[in-house]
RNA sequence: GCACCCAUAGCUCAGCUGGAUAGAGUGUCGCCCUCCGAAGGCGAAGGUCGUAGGUUCGAAUCCUACUGGGUGCGCCA
């Protein structure tokens, strides 16, 4: 049920009538009709711009097609005025009727506002994707969040969902994670170690020394690399994951898969996919010309095995081998992105670090080129998350022990408020996170003013419930009232324009403006005891006022749901 | 040097497929609890949408150039 997709097909009848008609000629194109709300409220409830996109294509001028549209909407029992304003905008005002029906919609339909958007398109959304050598840090969280948030409203909008982690368990930081364990396996048959430079000396390793320990004794005292790299890389990394999927846990995020990259050595995934571009032409031996300006210390040319990105729309092409003959991060990437094509995902989106960005042509040309052009990728980058505490910058630093890790954020202020906050900033603008805002309750804190407001109607509708009134229809006359239905009708049109844009924020602050406009007609209730939503000792009138906040419930905890966070009962 | 992202109120940021007088929060100033939860509300003030061109009936939005900031640029992942 979304009003504004209705008015839009009523809009698209009444243009055909009109083309029968002779109004209109032939052959037009309504695709970008709209049917929006409008940009002040004070216009109309809703406004199309039907007349200025077909003024061209009739050969009309736009006042005179919206006048001709005026008059037939005016017809509909919805519509209560149709008015042509500025260039050749039609303003609709809808019969006050409208706005309690659909109220009475909201709370009768299970998930007002979901979609069928996607039409059961299957997407795989990998996120995360950290390397398994230690734990989640502040950067990692919000890819986190805005992942997970995102894998969530694109299954609000019809789309079947994968939730995707990419384990980078085949490179060689994992070997250095792997002697940086055996180094704390020493230390716990108390011998004194030193880190050198190019193993991970934190602490959280340290459980692990122990735990290895534990589980092979002495065996690996005083012995070469060689007898236990591999088998201390496969115990570190599965610790390492261990710990990570607790930290995601903590977060409230839970993976559909994890995939590793270390599968896809010597099982001949990597050669498939790289054979299948080399049977489109697209792998070739050369050699790169150096980077213009800064030119690396040791640059010397080498011959590499290289992928025609710039078939697709790369500035160069880019190396799948390094000049030793091992693979470059890119070719198991491939290889994985082939993985997933393969298994008929008909979208894949990745959500990678800012850092990341220069990554992303060659891997849309990949996967251009081994789905023939099938499959769409969408890369979503994270920009830096700058931490704060009370305004003050907050420098991270391993050494001085100031690293900021996922749980200690979750463990200071909590998973509900991290994640909200994570999501009042577009995925691409950097996002300042203060941690003593971020714990304060109060409108500083959009979270709480969310939740308050959610609170709010749960508060007057528990009372209701203990004095045994039922809602019944609702009667809404203030403007006030009116606003807040006006926000509620927003909300399919929101989801889909969120999921369409893969931009998870504008459900935040949808969710807030909806908030505001319930809180003021709250605190209207101050002056205007009519306006209160429980009437006192007049079961009948708060049985038609439950109606309204019933539904602001509904979409709020239906919005904080998709975000993931909690749509409490009270605040305390 | 090249590529990608960003530039909107003092500050932090929204802004839909190009649409009407560009919106919130915060900060500043004034007001509102005998009142359903003041963790809230109302009002005032604050803008050459980085600059210059272009496309269009119409541009914060699309195109080009420039300025300023971020990120990245073979053998890191």
């Amino acid at each position: 049920m979304n009003l504004f997709a209705q008015m839009r097909s009523r809009v698209l009848d009444a243009l055909s009538q009109m083309i029968s008609d002779g109004v209109l000629p032939d052959g037009l194109d309504f695709a970008n009709v709209a049917v929006e709300p409008p940009r002040d409220a004070a216009h109309g409830d809703m406004a199309t711009n039907a007349a200025m996109v077909l003024a061209k294509p009739a050969k009309m001028k736009p006042r005179d097609i919206a006048e001709a549209l005026a008059e037939r909407l005016g017809l509909l029992a919805e519509v209560e005025s149709a008015t042509v304003a500025g260039p050749g905008f039609l303003n609709l005002r809808l019969d006050p009727s409208i706005w309690a029906d659909l109220v009475q919609t909201i709370v009768t339909t299970p998930e007002y506002g979901r979609s069928d958007m996607g039409q059961g398109g299957k997407v795989n959304v990998e996120f995360v994707s950290a390397n398994p050598t230690g734990p989640m840090h502040v950067g990692h969280t919000r890819g986190a969040v805005f992942g997970d948030a995102l894998a969530s409203l694109l299954s609000y909008a019809g789309y079947e969902v994968t939730r995707e982690y990419y384990i980078n368990d085949g490179g060689a930081q994992v070997d250095v994670l792997a002697r940086s364990v055996y180094l704390r396996y020493l230390q716990a048959h108390g011998q004194e170690v030193e880190f050198p430079e190019g193993t991970y000396p934190g602490d959280y390793l340290i459980g692990v020394g122990e735990a290895l320990k534990e589980k092979v004794g002495d065996t690996y005292l005083d012995k070469g690399e060689q007898f236990w790299l591999a088998d201390v890389r496969e115990f570190a990394t599965e610790a390492m994951m261990e710990m990570i999927r607790g930290d995601l846990a903590a977060l409230g995020v839970t993976m559909d898969r994890f995939f590793s990259e270390k599968s896809l050595y010597g099982t001949g995934r990597i050669e498939g996919a790289l054979a299948e571009l080399d049977g489109k032409d697209l792998i070739y031996r050369g050699t790169l010309e150096p980077p213009k300006g800064k030119l690396p210390e040791d640059w010397e040319p080498r011959e590499q095995t290289l992928f025609r990105s710039t078939a697709y729309g790369d500035d160069v092409d880019r190396p799948v081998q390094k000049s030793d003959g091992a693979w470059t991060y890119f070719a198991p990437d491939i290889a994985y992105h082939w993985d997933k094509i393969e298994r008929g995902y008909d979208q894949l989106i990745d959500v990678l670090g800012a850092d990341h960005g220069g990554y992303v042509k060659r891997m849309k040309a990949a996967v251009a080129a081994l789905s023939d052009e099938r499959v769409p990728l969408d890369v979503k980058l994270c920009q830096l998350v700058k931490l704060y505490k009370n305004g003050e910058p907050f420098k991270m630093s391993k050494r001085a022990g100031t690293f900021v890790t996922l749980r200690d954020v979750v463990e200071e202020v909590g998973a509900d408020v991290t994640r909200f906050v994570m999501l009042t900033r577009k995925n691409d603008a950097p996002l300042d996170f203060d941690f003593a805002k971020a714990i304060e309750q109060s409108k500083d804190n959009p979270v709480y003013y969310v939740q308050y407001a959610h609170a709010r109607c749960r508060s007057v509708l528990r009372k209701a419930e203990a004095a045994g009134i039922t809602a019944a229809s609702p009667v809404l006359t203030d403007a006030a009232e009116i606003d807040v239905v006006r926000a509620l009708a927003e909300w399919p049109r929101v989801v889909e324009i969120a999921a369409r844009t893969h931009e998870p924020h504008r459900i935040a602050f949808y969710l807030y403006d909806l908030a505001q406009s319930f809180h003021a007609l709250w605190n209207r209730g101050n002056d205007r005891p009519e306006l209160r939503f429980w009437q006192e000792g007049d079961a009948g009138s708060t049985a038609a006022k439950i109606l309204l906040p019933q539904a602001v419930s509904v979409v709020i905890s239906a919005g904080l749901g998709i975000l993931g966070v909690t749509p409490v009962e009270e605040m305390r």
